[in-house]
DNA sequence: ATTTTATATAAACATATGGTTATATACTAA
DNA sequence: TTAGTATATAACCATATGTTTATATAAAAT
């Protein structure tokens, strides 16, 4: 591949917290609100890091009246599933979610 | 995996430069002086950059005499080999440094 | 229409990162 | 031992990055 290309995408997945995401968002979609729900951020800064994941094609968006779902793409990357398949199984986490009626939705 | 340790993997590979010194190692061990020739940057810019990938365990280093030759590790990495193989082909840019002589050794 | 909720963007700031120059260390050769 | 070569480290600086606060946009609910 094109090292611009390659570059861009490690340099998405170098920070704890968009890794973070990329774990989550291998169990399932969520919205803006419900990842800082779980990971106790900012919602700009959320919102900032989709940015970053988004721009290197690593996660997509689908609109759904007011919220917007993000969910793992990659697929411009041959190596994506062997690198999502190492992240942390964050599982937990999203139970805790929902057992906090803090799914369905915001 | 551990976030932390993947997140300096990511951030190893996060720079055009180390990538190009990983697909350039995927061919052979090369020393700092020979990456130095065929990058065209500055010998401390160099070794930093592979102090950054020796410590994410991304490369090995091995002395001899006054070189030390670099090579890949990154065994810890269940992904590694995914990754590598996505680099851009650089066996020209080791011709180009063997035709010049500037191999065997600086 | 106005208010509320969800998300994005902008500005400001502190910290991290990469490059350069200068210097230190390690080994070799004479 | 001294000079030369290969590499590492340190100090400095400019740029990039991540966080926060404030504000803008978009859709929903009233």
């Amino acid at each position: 591949m094109e090292l611009d290309q390659l570059t861009e995408c490690y340099k998405a997945m170098a920070d704890k917290t968009r890794l973070n995401i990329l774990a989550l968002l291998r169990h399932e979609e969520l919205c803006v609100c419900e990842l800082v729900d779980i990971l106790k951020m900012t919602q700009p800064s959320i919102s900032q890091h989709l940015r970053k994941l988004k721009q290197a094609k690593l996660v997509k968006e689908r609109r759904n009246s007011q919220w917007i779902f993000y969910s793992i793409d990659g697929e411009i990357y041959p190596f994506i599933k062997a690198n999502l398949d190492s992240l942390p199984d964050m599982s937990a986490k999203i139970e805790e979610l929902k057992a906090s009626g803090g799914k369905v939705c915001c």
